[in-house]
DNA sequence: TTGTTGACCTCTT
DNA sequence: CAAGAGGCCAACA
């Protein structure tokens, strides 16, 4: 890698759902964490799970990317890796506004990671019931 | 149009 | 037990 640090996507290809017209992958991405409640955290796995496509989990860290830019603004912050590890952290505004976020959900984070991450983990194919 | 990169995950060595 | 490689889909150069 040669740490590009390229930030484009000025503007999202698609908005929000505006009706039953999702077929993109990433408006399906921000419906899933739009609906994250607070004081929960997700994983990329498990949206990328939920949506079908398990192995599709970089996508889901692509569209957050570009959720910066998307007008309803989706809780990025809770949305964490297989480990709990804020690994996105260093995208947001500033290294520590995404740990500032969880600790105001009353979410613990250590380290970097979040802490009973299994006990607030929040599964979308369980929560959303297909 | 082709090649490389990326907020990941899982299997294999 | 730790490290490496592959795979997925989309966007950028």
């Amino acid at each position: 890698m040669a740490r590009s640090k390229k930030k484009s996507i000025d503007e999202i290809p698609s908005v929000l759902p505006a009706g039953p017209g999702r077929n993109s992958f990433f408006e399906d991405v921000y419906d899933v964490v739009s609906q994250i409640p607070r004081g929960r955290i997700t994983s990329y796995g498990a949206i990328a799970f939920y949506l079908g496509s398990k192995s599709s989990a970089r996508m889901v860290g692509w569209a957050m990317n570009a959720s910066f830019h998307s007008r309803p603004k989706v809780p990025a912050h809770r949305v964490v890796n297989r480990n709990g590890m804020l690994s996105g952290k260093a995208h947001f505004a500033t290294p520590d506004l995404m740990q500032q976020l969880l600790e105001k959900e009353g979410i613990t984070v250590q380290n970097d990671t979040v802490t009973d991450f299994e006990k607030i983990f929040w599964d979308p194919a369980t929560q959303l019931t297909v």
